[in-house]
DNA sequence: TCCATTGTACGAGAGTCGTCGTAGTTTTAT
DNA sequence: ATAAAACTACGACGACTCTCGTACAATGGA
């Protein structure tokens, strides 16, 4: 089987988003920069292929705080488990918000870090290509 | 005298300001709706003004932070502290986050709890005027 | 000068948060 | 059947947050 009904993540409805939950999820660091990339990187990815700082368990603690806020949906494939950012219901309840915390904290880590970023930018392969033309 | 110098509030530089640090201070329901009314009454207002569902010391707590955030400026006149939201230095750093996280609240309050809104939204005069045309 | 107003400092308590390691589950591949 | 890969659950720890009350400081007016 490719999806278990075993295995389905318990995720808020659009009316169960709040806006303080969604900037407290976004309000990390590490959470942040999950965001980031997972917006950058359009389609769904597995939480194996972020290079976080961070344990195993305190990334999938981190991906459960940005799902049960609202911010992103998962789905286990296999053994894998991919996230994706819920943009549309984001920008449906709060229009814009997502696009200027996005582009903000890129602006920041331009501004800090130059060209490897610090703190909040992407260490790997898509970073920093947020808005970019 | 009228600005005493042994009173001086310390602020974060605009350099300083991380967007972090202000999805943090604007995560926490009271904090929001500080800023939602501060930003609504275009000049600065006493801390007094507000009508918080919390002590005195708690409140000084939630302006300090939004402070330390960047979020606000602060001084005294008289025996009142004044505050009003740094709206130009916001936006040069993070375009247009503040009006979307205000917005959104908005919205939410409207969608959440209709005419007198619920926990973000304000309660005295000049309760939801953002955007409103 | 004395007092009312406004806000602060400090300490404390309850709760949440971010972090970890270890042990376990589910799936896929051999 | 066995092993590997990916992720979770649980308990723990320290740090931070939100809250309060009490005691204190600065200002302005009677």
């Amino acid at each position: 089987m490719t999806t278990n009904a075993s295995r389905v993540l318990a995720h808020p409805s659009r009316d169960e988003i709040r806006v303080e939950g969604v900037l407290h999820a976004l309000a990390d660091p590490i959470r942040l920069r999950i965001v980031l990339q997972l917006a950058a990187a359009a389609d769904e990815q597995a939480c194996s292929h972020f290079d976080l700082p961070v344990s195993k368990s305190t990334t999938t603690h981190h991906f459960r705080v940005l799902r049960e806020n609202g911010v992103i949906t998962q789905f286990y494939r296999g053994t894998a488990k991919l996230s994706c950012v819920r943009t549309e219901d984001l920008d449906a309840l709060f229009p814009g918000l997502l696009d200027s915390v996005l582009r903000g904290a890129d602006l920041q880590a331009r501004r800090l870090g130059g060209a490897d970023a610090s703190s909040v930018a992407l260490s790997g392969t898509a970073a920093g290509r947020v808005e970019q033309p």
